[in-house]
DNA sequence: ATATTTGCAAAAGGTTTGCAAGACG
DNA sequence: CGTCTTGCAAACCTTTTGCAAATAT
């Protein structure tokens, strides 16, 4: 089911469907935490026999590109990655503790968006939004 | 006086006024766009004689840290600097064609660190918030 | 059958480090 | 003078690339 839902994921993007990008799917969709390239690598290599890094940064790419998985931003200047279904407008909170990633779904730069508009006459394109802090469990921790 | 000023800041870092450095703030200073570190070298070099590539680094770092500057985020992953005098809480509009960097006053997240909070219970320690688009000027040039 | 995917080894490229020499206060 | 800075060369480390072999459709 989440194999086959993998599948056609990959299929609507012309990508054909290999152990290597279910595997990578997987790996991702069974986490609530942003990963990095070579976590994601360690956690796929040993249900795979083997596979290679590039190839896993391949299809990260891929999937980035395709929007199936978002990037997270750090000041390490890695990529860390995540696997987002929510196809809605939203933001991530990201716990700097146990890196996990939730939804925001208020985003309220349509208003700032109109704003800059209206005041310089720009256009706005994208944005990147991303909230960090603690989340429930290790703020609880951290106060203990 | 702008060299006075900024010397003002180094001694307020505890940091020694070295003309590297005053080179390097001068350069930011005279942007309204973000510039790399090895832009900001190119500029700087022809001005001092000669200066090496990591001191720019260090120096771009030491600023960063203090907040004297700001770090711009891209997808290439190179990092990129922008001086901002701007003590208020505000956020940045960058131009993805000229990279002019604009503040904006506003930032409509205090209502989202509150949701946060009152949602799940975590807590809020900062975002990283940038908007991305066309500035005025190159928003006209795109539209002839 | 054929275009796509993968492995491997090697390169790339931005950034950092170690240490000795030099400059600021 | 002592401590902070800087230059230089070399290392670092994540990410990318080239190309031949393997695989999906």
């Amino acid at each position: 089911m989440e194999q086959e839902q993998d599948a056609a994921i990959l299929r609507r993007l012309r990508l054909k469907v290999t152990p290597r990008r279910l595997e990578v799917m997987h790996c991702l969709g069974g986490e609530r935490a942003y990963l990095s390239a070579d976590e994601v690598w360690n956690r796929v290599k040993p249900r795979l026999g083997s596979i290679g890094l590039p190839t896993v940064y391949r299809i990260l790419d891929e999937l980035a590109e395709a929007q199936v998985i978002t990037r997270i931003f750090r000041a390490d200047r890695k990529q860390y990655y995540f696997l987002c279904t929510n196809r809605e407008h939203h933001h991530h909170f990201v716990c700097d503790s146990c890196r996990r990633v939730e939804d925001m779904e208020l985003c309220g730069l349509d208003g700032m968006t109109r704003e800059i508009a209206r005041r310089s006459g720009g256009r706005v394109l994208s944005h990147i939004l991303q909230v960090n802090g603690l989340c429930a469990e290790c703020s609880r921790k951290n106060r203990e």
